[in-house]
Parts: structure tokens; C-alpha cells; sequence
DNA sequence: GCGCGAATTGACTTTTACGTAAATGCCGTG
DNA sequence: CACGGCATTTACGTAAAAGTCAATTCGCGC
């Protein structure tokens, strides 16, 4: 495990730009070290990035993003705190079980399509 | 079946403004009829806002969606045209099967995130 | 010590997906 | 027929999420 990553291996790896993870530390969705003005990203910094990603491909904003990742986080100390965060969690949990219903219904009717364009390509005589 | 719903029906149904319908076939996602200058939406057009509504939630611009919603109708005629149509479902569909292994790490993460929240409540001695 | 490419900062711009306001049309009701 | 209330059109506004550009400024390689 690399001890730090510079700023463009990161936005080769993500392909994302500078600008980008620049705009995520303001955000305060990542908080890389300092050598002089240079940031460094270590390992926790390349993991945050990894799940940035992946809730923009959900389809997630930055806000939505920003409290997601406080959920993985270390649980807080207090109860009430506690029982907070679980509601959270199940709320997000449940948005996550509708985006998955969204997907097979969307994924079923792609294969209708597709199913659609082969049986017309099969009509024209065409070998699939 | 009805034959047609108003505009106001169908922002009520789907928790939307008109001014987002009215954006919707400026975009022309939909194409309502008219009677004089007041729009009438048919079953199929109630449809389509079904599957907009989908997409959107699983995060896809509305030029995306415009590709899918383009993607489920009458397969074209012309071979090279049909062969094209299919490339594009594949991938989006490809796409689709990105969101879902996003998605279901995410839930896996947590479910993580809610279990460690547990168990601090029982060291914290709560019975949940 | 110096040059130069890589990194940073700040300001401005762009795109997407609508929101909002103003002026006006249409239509059933009393 | 005046009125209330929903619809429409036109035009401008805006927030989020970066992109772009210009002006520095490191820092390392020699």
C-alpha cells in the first residue's frame, strides 16, 4: 500500500480533473495532507474518492454523497446520536432498494427491445 | 383506462410542476395533444413520464433518458439501423449493470455502517 | 542558484434542469 | 357577464457541479 498519492495520478486513475478533486476538498468531502501547498492523498483519501465516484454514478448530488460517507464513518459515542444515524441509514437504504427496483425494471425493458430489434433483424433474414 | 389526464392530474400523481412537464415536451420526451391551447395527456404519454420519473431517479441526464425512451420504441427497418439500435441498448445496458454492482456495494457498506452503529448501542448497554 | 514543468489559487464561464414572475387565455358558475 | 381558477406563453433567474483561464509559485534536477 502506497503511503500518498499525488493530486494527477488520482485524476488518471478516476479520470477526473484536478479541478475536480480540488473542488471535492472544499466540499469537504476529502481532506488530503500538505507538503508546502502540494497535496498529498493517502490511501483513506483514494478509498473517499472510490466511493465519490461511485455515488456520482448513482446518480447521488454532493450533499447526498457528503452524508453518505459521514455513514461509514465511526459510529458517534452518544444514544441519541446513534438511533439518529440507524434512521439514516435505513432511510438511505431504502432509496438505494428503489434505485434497485428502478434498475431491473429498466434492465427488463431494454431486453424487451433488444429482443424486439433481433426478432425484426431475423424477419429481414438477417443471421444474427 | 382513461383517455386522457390534465396536466395538474399528472403533476399530482407524480409529484412534479407543470413547468417541469412543459419542460419535458419542450425536450420532446413527451408530445401531449391539444385541445385549443390546453394539453391532454393519453395513457401512452402517462407512460412515459413513468419511465422519465425512472430514470431520473436512477440518475440519467435527460438526454440519456431521451436515448432509452428511443431505445423502447418500434424497432427501425433498415438493418444497419437495427444492428446500431441493438449496439446502443448493450450499452446502456452495460451501463445499467455498473449502477447495479455500484449499487450493490453501497448497500453492503451499509449495511456495515448500521451493524457497527448496533453493536456501540449494546456496548453502551441499549437494548435495540 | 536557476530554470522549468507541475501544482495551486482565484475568478469567471458553462451546462443542466428546472423555478419564478408577468401577462394573458379559456371556461364553468352564479 | 363578471369572476375565480386553472392553463399557457415568454422571458429571465438560479443552484449544482464542474470547466477554463490567467497569474503565480513550488520544488527538483542539474
Amino acid at each position: 500500500m502506497r503511503e500518498y498519492y499525488t493530486i494527477t495520478e488520482l485524476t488518471r486513475e478516476f479520470d477526473i480533473s484536478t479541478r475536480t478533486l480540488r473542488f471535492y476538498e472544499d466540499e469537504g468531502l476529502v481532506a488530503p495532507v500538505r507538503r508546502g501547498r502540494t497535496r498529498l492523498f493517502r490511501p483513506s483519501d483514494r478509498h473517499l474518492i472510490k466511493q465519490i465516484m461511485r455515488g456520482k454514478r448513482l446518480g447521488f448530488s454532493i450533499n447526498e454523497i457528503r452524508e453518505i460517507i459521514q455513514m461509514y464513518r465511526e459510529p458517534p459515542g452518544e444514544v441519541g446520536q446513534l438511533k439518529l444515524m440507524i434512521k439514516r441509514i435505513e432511510e438511505k437504504r431504502d432509496d438505494l432498494r428503489q434505485k434497485r427496483r428502478d434498475l431491473e425494471e429498466t434492465l427488463a425493458e431494454l431486453d424487451n427491445a433488444e429482443e424486439a430489434c433481433v426478432e425484426r433483424l431475423a424477419e429481414l433474414g438477417v443471421n444474427t
